[in-house]
DNA sequence: TAGAGATATGACTGTACACGCATAAACCCA
DNA sequence: TGGGTTTATGCGTGTACAGTCATATCTCTA
């Protein structure tokens, strides 16, 4: 985007990326690693799910560089170091709140 | 994101958007209409799409306030001329390109 | 105001994928 | 190295939604 029109794949490898974030699952795994890294035991009591549903959720958003992992022991230690995923959530957030106060305005 | 984590409604708002973006028609509708604002005919010969999906990814779009209309005679215009869009997906093309060097040199 | 032109919407189909269960695979420690 | 723990994966189900066709709704213009 920026300045010239991309083509189809650089659009489709984009769009790809959003939609790995555009998961409340993943979304929300993303927060709590990003608050302390853990395994997939903690994420299992912190998040209520299963614990195929957040392996699997982990590994589509480590093919994209956006979780690590280390071991530790007998433990798999996940990590979600990136500060790019708080840039675009902090721009969403603001985003979504100006479109509010925008809907508010245009009410009674 | 940013310091605090989102509660859960924030989180699905965040995503929801996320998944706008998560679409290539989409994000080829807003490229096409940050070049030059257009109506639904002018953008189904340029992208091949048919009439009814247009109009409905349009009218997401709108809601969103990523688009906005404005008549012109007989035809609605629509334009994407809010700068969200691309800084968001600078900074994916940007981190695509880490992403893909850091594949490489991770390889032989 | 009737009708043409433009956009929106109801109904439908196909596909992608979230999510869980069961099981396999990988890994560490005794 | 074997047994136990942790993570990954095959399979099945349900749901959400992209995309199309047909039709309705809207808006200008003759």
């Amino acid at each position: 985007m920026a300045d010239a029109k991309p083509g189809p794949e650089q659009l489709a490898e984009i769009s790809r990326f959003f939609r790995l974030l555009s998961e409340p699952a993943r979304l929300q795994l993303l927060c709590e690693l990003r608050d302390s890294p853990s395994d997939v035991q903690t994420l299992m009591e912190r998040t209520g799910f299963s614990q195929s549903h957040i392996s699997r959720q982990l590994s589509q958003l480590s093919q994209a560089r956006l979780v690590r992992s280390e071991r530790q022991g007998q433990r798999l230690i996940f990590h979600a170091d990136d500060p790019l995923v708080d840039d675009l959530c902090a721009l969403v957030s603001q985003r979504l709140r100006q479109t509010l106060e925008a809907r508010l305005r245009s009410m009674g």
